[in-house]
RNA sequence: CGCGGGGUGGAGCAGCCUGGUAGCUCGUCGGGCUCAUAACCCGAAGGUCAGAGGUUCAAAUCCUCUCCCCGCAACCA
């Protein structure tokens, strides 16, 4: 059983923005999870980069188009850098062995009979390059008011057509293949109507930045088989020496995308890999979005307050990857702003967590001289708090095999609560005075919490939770039985005390 | 009749698929504690679950209709 996830690559030529920082953190943070579930993992994200964007973006700069795609796919690899994202491979679809499998796929279905060339003509608004329908003009004119004229043009089509009923079949029987339910629904209802071919092609005339189709060198291939075949190409599809990976990692691969590619990835997609004749991914995950405190979509023109990004210099990159982990339910849209994640940090982390752990680590200090107490089981609370701590790793893992982070991290605090009411029942500041061994076992078991707690969240925030294990004298490498196991933290240890790793985020006002 | 999501105490949400005392977080109010990052703990107030009709012994939950928000609308060379 492997886990290998992949986010969409990113159209180069975008400014890094909270859409692909939300997507990419919460793959990174699954990825994580199944890595501490000991499972093995592959997480596989990259750049799109070819297109007339980017081409016309390049003439403008006057550099060459590659330049200008290494240039602006860093941005995208730094960002990632300091969000903390540990992908296992970055994929560009300007790389050579990316072009070759391209094109092998290209030659395949075209010697099946799946690629087939058709003549069409439109209207051609020769100032833009664009091509427009009948339907699209305005006034006899484009949209935006420029002169077209009628053109023909032949072109690839790819016989998409042909595998719909296929492909309806196929949802039916494997019910989870796109999730949420309801966007499942939403692909059926589609899919109702019959589909057309796809156009996968450009003539070179018009588009040359882009990968060349084998059996006719006066085209390129078009944006859906030039970037959709990432998914596979980047685990070693059709390259020598890595058919095992490819075999091991793609039936379990899930396509964690925004809900505005729905129909790219749950039709265009699956039907590409059944003319290829290869498994469809084990499942389709369409997540929602961020939205202003107005409820609307974030846009450039709007958010022109507070970068969400920029989020991470007050809250700080583990802060942020939390928020975006625990407030929202994935697939669905919730809001996004300063005091809300101000709020959910401050609440949560600074004083749920933080604060357990600060307590928790002054009194150890001021009374067991910095080193951890005994772990005995004689108070009637403590039983109860294992019992909670206990079951805490498994209700964790099951959210996350569910698609729920957010559920998953409120197991969390859910114990994290548990543990400093625990702590306020037996008051071992009161009872260090005439109790020392009751006071050692209420402050084992209270770190014994945190320990658990950091494990389980190590995944979300893996600074701050491995600051606090090395406090506490645990430098093991992660693994989700140390989070099974109450009372594995050796008494004896010493503890560090230090500044507050969570300080409360003063608001403004 | 384009497709989809949503309307639940002041705010943000869960619950709805598989009907059966309306739940969570924040906020507010009162109390406790004083180890701790003005944190922590206990308690309280506050909702006829958008509206109407229907099914049912019973509906936030199923069905029908209405109103109101919000997205999407690929391919279309």
């Amino acid at each position: 059983m492997s886990f290998y996830i992949t986010t969409p690559i990113y159209y180069v030529n975008d400014v890094p923005h909270i859409g692909h920082a939300y997507t990419t953190i919460v793959a990174d943070v699954l990825t994580r999870y199944h890595k501490l579930f000991k499972e093995q993992t592959f997480f596989l994200t990259g750049t799109d980069e070819h297109g007339q964007k980017v081409e016309r973006a390049a003439a403008a700069r006057g550099v060459p188009p590659q330049q200008h795609c290494d240039e602006l796919s860093k941005r995208f690899e730094n960002i990632w850098k300091e969000l903390e994202i540990d992908y296992n491979f970055f994929i560009r679809t300007t790389m050579g062995f990316h072009k070759k499998v391209v094109q092998d796929c290209l030659t395949e279905l075209h010697e099946k009979g799946d690629i087939y060339i058709q003549e069409y003509e439109g209207w051609y608004a020769v100032s833009e390059e664009v091509f427009y329908t009948e339907k699209d003009l305005v006034n006899g004119k484009s949209p935006q008011g420029n002169e077209v004229q009628r053109v023909k043009e032949k072109n690839y089509f790819f016989k998409m057509s042909k595998y719909q009923k296929q492909l309806i079949e196929y949802i039916h029987k494997n019910p989870t293949f796109i999730q949420p339910d309801y966007r499942k629904n939403e692909v059926l209802g589609f899919l109702a109507k019959p589909l057309e071919d796809l156009c996968i092609s450009r003539p070179k005339a018009r588009l040359s930045w882009g990968i060349e189709i084998p059996f006719d060198r006066d085209y390129v291939t078009y944006v859906w088989f030039d970037a959709l075949i990432n998914y596979v190409s980047g685990i070693g599809l059709k390259q020598k020496g890595k058919e095992h990976q490819f075999n091991e990692l793609w039936p379990d691969a899930v396509h964690l995308i925004g809900k505005d590619i729905l129909i790219t990835h749950s039709i265009y997609w699956p039907t590409m890999l059944m003319a290829l004749g290869l498994p469809l991914p084990k499942m389709i995950f369409a997540h929602g979005w961020w939205l202003t405190k107005e409820n609307e979509k974030m846009s450039k023109s709007k958010g022109k307050a507070i970068s969400p990004l920029d989020m991470k210099d007050v809250v700080g990159v583990d802060g942020l990857r939390y928020f975006f982990t625990r407030d929202i339910h994935l697939g669905n849209d919730a809001q996004f702003s300063e005091d809300l994640v101000i709020s959910r940090v401050n609440t949560e982390l600074a004083n749920n967590l933080g604060n357990l752990f600060s307590r928790t680590t002054q009194l150890i200090t001021k009374y067991f001289n910095g080193s951890v107490p005994a772990n005995t089981q004689n108070i009637e609370a403590t039983k109860r708090l294992v019992q909670t701590g206990m079951g805490t790793a498994d209700k964790v893992k099951a959210e996350i095999k569910k698609m729920a982070p957010n559920l998953a991290i409120g197991h969390i605090v859910d114990l994290l609560n548990e543990a400093n009411k625990y702590l306020e029942e037996t008051a071992p500041w009161k009872s260090a005075k005439t109790n020392l061994a009751a006071a050692g076992e209420s402050l084992y078991h209270s770190l014994e919490a945190v320990r658990i707690s950091a494990i389980l969240l190590s995944p979300v925030m893996p600074q701050k939770t491995e600051a606090i294990l090395t406090r506490m004298g645990w430098d093991k490498e992660l693994e989700i039985d140390d989070a099974r196991k109450w009372g594995a933290l050796k008494p004896g240890t010493a503890i560090q005390k230090g500044d507050p790793l969570f300080p409360r985020i003063e608001t403004k006002d």
